[in-house]
RNA sequence: GCUCCCGUCGUCCAAUGGCUUAAGACAUCCGGCUUUCUACCGGAAAACGAAGGUUUGAUUCCUUCCGGGAGUACCA
C-alpha cells in the first residue's frame, strides 16, 4: 500500500470556516492514524478574491486545534511551493499535454457571448452550458481554422482552456463513504481549465498538485461531489489514473433549522460563532466571533467537531485528540448532513472546563480581573476557579457570576430578599458577625460551619432558616457553590461587613 | 429546470432481514440530593418520510413518490 498522504487545501478568501475546520481534522486524523502526512495547501488562484490575513488565520486556526500540518507554506516540504499562486509555471506543461491529446482546447468566447449561448439554450428548453452539444456553435479551437486560431492566440485577444468532455460515456468513482457514484458525461460541461489570466481554475490545480504530491486520499466537503467526475476525466486524460487518489466526500454541516449548509450568515442568525476565533473583516471593520473568544476550549471544539459527521461505534464521547486519531475511521463517517447544535458543544466545554487545573482557569479569570481593575491573588482567583468550575460552561462566566468575590453586593436579588430575608434571620446574621468579631482565628469552611451551628443551636433555629439569608447578604444572589467555602474565599472581616451591610440595606428599605 | 448525494427521537447518531418493547448522548419535562444552583443522581417523553414490491419475515434489499441538501461561474 502506498503512504497515506492528504490534504487541507482552502482558499484565502476569507477565516476558515468551523466546517472546513472538521474537514481539516479529518484529514488530519486520517493521516495520524496511517502514520501519513497532513498537508496544508493554499488554493490561491482567485486573485481577485484573495483576503489579506487570510493564509495566516487558516494556519493560527490549524495550530489552535493542535492539527498542524507536516508540510505547507510554513513548513516547507518536499514538494513545495505549496501556494497555488507560486507553481503557475507547473501547470503549462500538463495544459499543452491535453492540448495536444486532443482533450482540452482554446474558447476564445466572450462573457457576452456565453450569456447569449445559455440564454438561447435555456428559451429552447435545454440545459444553459457549455458541452458537447453547445460548443460545436460557439468560438473555439474546434470551430474556428487553425490560421484563426493562431492569429488569436498570437494577438491579445484573451482565451480560456476548456476540457472536451467526452459525449457519451458512463464515469464511475468509488467513495470512500457514499461507495459507487455513477454520473453520466452528457451531463458535464466542458468546465474551464486554464483562465484568461494564466492561472488554472481549482478542478485543474487540485488534479496536478495531488498528483505531483503523491496524495493518496482526498478527504473534503461533499460540495466538491458533482465535479468529481470531473476530476477522474482529468485523472484519465492525463494518465494518471492508477495513481489518481481515493475520493471521500464528507457529509455539509448544515444550519440548525435544516435549512442551508453553515455559513457566514448562520452565526448572525443563530448567535453562536461559526469562526474559530475572532475575525476582523479588513474592509468593512465588522468582527465575527470566534469559538475561541466566545469561551470554548480548542480540545471541546475538536471533540464536538469530530462527532459531527462521524462515530466511533460504543457509547464513548469522550476523546481527546490522541485517542481520536486511535478510533477514528471513514468508515464510521455519516452520509447525511448534520445539523450544527451548539447545545452540545456547550455540553462539550463544559465537560473539558471542569477537568481544567485551577490554575489554568485561573488566567482567564485573572485577564477579567485585570481588565476591571482589579487586584487579586493568583491563589485567590485559583480558589475562586475551584469552586465555580463544576457550575460554567465558560471561563469568563467566573467573573460574570461570581464578581462577589471581589466586590461586595450592589444590590440583592429581590425575589429571594421577598422570600428568604426574615427578621428572625437578620437578627442571626447580625449575631453571627458578633461571634466572627470576637474569634481571632482565620476563618476556614470547618470552622465557620461550626460557629454557625453553634449559634443556630443556642437560638433554636435551623441551617435552612438562615443560609440563604446569608449567602444573600454575602453574593447578593440566590445561588452559587458552597457558601461555607465561598466564606473562607472572603475572609473574616469581609464576611462581617457584607453582613452588616446588608442588614442595614434591606432591613431599611422592607 | 437539469445532475448528483441524502432521509432512524427536536438534534448528533447506534444497531439489525427475525434476537427490538429500535440503543446512547445533547436538549426538554418530572423527581431526588443540597443552604442554593447552572453540578450530581434517578426517571419520563420522544424516531425507522410514504406507498408498492422481494421475502416465511423488512426500519434494514429493490422501485416509485415525497422531503431535504449540494452542484450547475474565467469561485473555490
Amino acid at each position: 500500500m502506498r503512504p497515506v498522504r492528504v490534504r487541507f487545501a482552502p482558499s484565502p478568501t476569507g477565516p476558515l470556516h468551523i466546517g472546513g475546520v472538521r474537514t481539516a481534522l479529518y484529514n488530519y486524523l486520517f493521516a495520524k492514524q496511517h502514520q501519513g502526512t497532513f498537508i496544508l495547501r493554499i488554493e490561491d488562484t482567485d486573485q481577485t478574491r484573495f483576503v489579506p490575513g487570510a493564509e495566516e488565520y487558516i494556519r493560527e486556526a490549524l495550530d489552535w486545534c493542535g492539527i498542524s500540518p507536516d508540510e505547507g507554506v510554513v513548513e516547507g516540504g518536499k514538494y513545495a511551493p505549496y501556494r497555488q499562486s507560486e507553481r503557475k509555471n507547473i501547470y503549462q506543461q500538463y495544459t499543452q499535454q491535453l492540448l495536444d491529446a486532443g482533450y482540452a482546447y482554446y474558447a476564445f468566447d466572450t462573457s457576452d457571448e456565453l450569456n447569449t449561448m445559455r440564454e438561447r439554450l435555456q428559451a429552447e428548453g435545454k440545459n444553459p452550458q457549455y458541452d458537447a452539444t453547445s460548443r460545436m456553435s460557439m468560438k473555439n479551437s474546434l470551430t474556428l481554422s487553425e490560421e484563426e486560431v493562431a492569429a488569436k492566440l498570437k494577438s491579445d485577444e484573451p482565451y480560456v482552456l476548456r476540457i472536451k468532455t467526452p459525449e457519451d460515456e458512463e464515469i464511475q468513482l468509488n467513495d470512500l463513504v457514499r461507495g459507487e457514484v455513477k454520473v453520466h458525461s452528457s451531463t458535464l460541461d466542458d468546465k474551464v481549465l486554464l483562465k484568461s489570466d494564466g492561472l488554472p481554475t481549482y478542478h485543474l490545480a487540485n488534479v496536478v498538485d495531488d498528483y505531483l504530491m503523491k496524495i493518496s486520499h482526498v478527504i473534503r466537503g461533499e460540495e466538491w461531489l458533482p465535479s468529481a467526475p470531473l476530476h477522474v476525466l482529468l485523472y484519465r486524460y492525463l494518465g494518471w489514473e492508477d495513481s489518481m487518489p481515493q475520493f471521500a466526500h464528507l457529509p455539509l454541516l448544515m444550519n440548525p433549522d435544516g435549512k442551508g449548509k453553515l455559513s457566514k450568515r448562520s452565526g448572525d442568525r443563530f448567535g453562536f460563532p461559526v469562526y474559530p476565533f475572532d475575525w476582523k473583516n479588513p474592509q468593512s471593520e465588522e468582527v465575527s466571533p470566534g469559538f475561541r473568544e466566545s469561551g470554548y476550549l480548542p480540545e471541546a471544539t475538536v471533540n464536538f467537531l469530530a462527532l459531527l459527521g462521524w462515530h466511533p461505534g460504543d457509547e464513548e464521547e469522550l476523546f481527546s485528540l490522541e485517542e481520536l486519531v486511535k478510533v477514528f475511521g471513514l468508515d464510521r463517517v455519516s452520509k447525511a448532513g448534520a445539523k450544527f447544535d451548539i447545545e452540545k458543544a456547550k455540553w462539550f466545554n463544559q465537560q473539558y472546563l471542569k477537568e481544567l487545573p485551577n490554575s489554568s482557569l485561573a488566567k482567564y479569570l485573572l485577564k477579567d480581573l485585570s481588565e476591571n481593575g482589579i487586584e487579586s491573588s493568583p491563589e485567590k482567583a485559583e480558589q475562586v476557579c475551584g469552586l465555580m468550575k463544576e457550575r460554567i460552561t465558560f471561563p469568563q462566566e467566573i467573573w460574570s457570576t461570581a464578581q462577589y468575590f471581589y466586590q461586595p453586593p450592589e444590590h440583592y436579588d429581590e425575589k429571594m430578599v421577598r422570600k428568604k430575608w426574615k427578621a428572625e434571620a437578620s437578627d442571626a446574621l447580625l449575631a453571627y458577625a458578633e461571634v466572627l468579631e470576637g474569634s481571632d482565628e482565620k476563618l476556614s469552611a470547618e470552622s465557620a460551619k461550626q460557629q454557625l451551628q453553634q449559634l443556630l443551636e443556642d437560638r433554636q433555629m435551623g441551617l435552612g432558616k438562615v443560609m440563604p439569608a446569608l449567602r444573600l447578604a454575602l453574593t447578593g444572589q440566590g445561588g452559587g457553590p458552597d457558601l461555607m467555602s465561598t466564606m473562607e474565599v472572603l475572609g473574616r472581616q469581609e464576611v462581617m461587613s457584607r453582613i452588616r451591610q446588608a442588614v442595614e440595606q434591606l432591613n431599611g428599605n422592607t
